[in-house]
DNA sequence: ATTCTGACTTGCT
DNA sequence: AAGCAAGCCAGAA
């Protein structure tokens, strides 16, 4: 039996509904986590999601996120007091405002314990299938990297 | 089968 | 820091 669209979409859906406030994740972090499909599926996935998701927690790799979002975003991350690059002192020199982006070192997610456990689950919820799927103990390893 | 498209990434200026 | 080109992945046309 081959995983369906709508499946890859719940796990998706399900990892970014268990991010927790103040923290982030990039759309790379998620496929890499599924280890299915890659950043542009998971944004695809993204665009296309309903309201009532977190959807202000899941970035581009480079803390940013599309021009109209921005807006709303930062306003949920000034409540929720997610780390932030700029705001101050790191403002241009020329006096412009530049934009607040979140600051990926001290706001990814790192989740450990239960929670990764958890993630754990909801990937090998898509490979379900007897289908040769080798599966990589050490993955952990992956989240250490800086 | 082929081409287009996009809430993406990385590496190089 | 900002812009650009290539690479990448999978669904849609």
């Amino acid at each position: 039996m081959r995983e369906t669209v709508r499946d890859y979409e719940e796990a998706v859906l399900d990892i970014v509904a268990m991010i927790p406030a103040g923290k982030v994740l990039t759309y790379g972090d998620i496929a890499e986590i599924l280890e299915r499909g890659g950043p542009r599926q998971v944004g695809a996935v993204m665009s296309r999601a309903s309201s009532g998701l977190p959807w202000w927690r899941v970035l581009r790799a480079d803390g940013k996120l599309p021009g109209e979002l921005v807006a709303a975003a930062v306003e949920q991350y000034v409540k929720e007091a997610t780390p932030l690059r700029s705001g101050g002192r790191t403002a241009a020199p020329t006096g412009e405002p530049s934009e607040p982006r979140v600051d990926l070192r001290r706001a990814r997610w790192n989740p450990a314990g239960a929670e990764q456990v958890a993630l754990q689950r909801i990937r090998e919820s898509l490979g379900g299938t007897a289908e040769g799927v080798s599966i990589r103990m050490s993955e952990a390893d992956d989240w250490l990297r800086s």
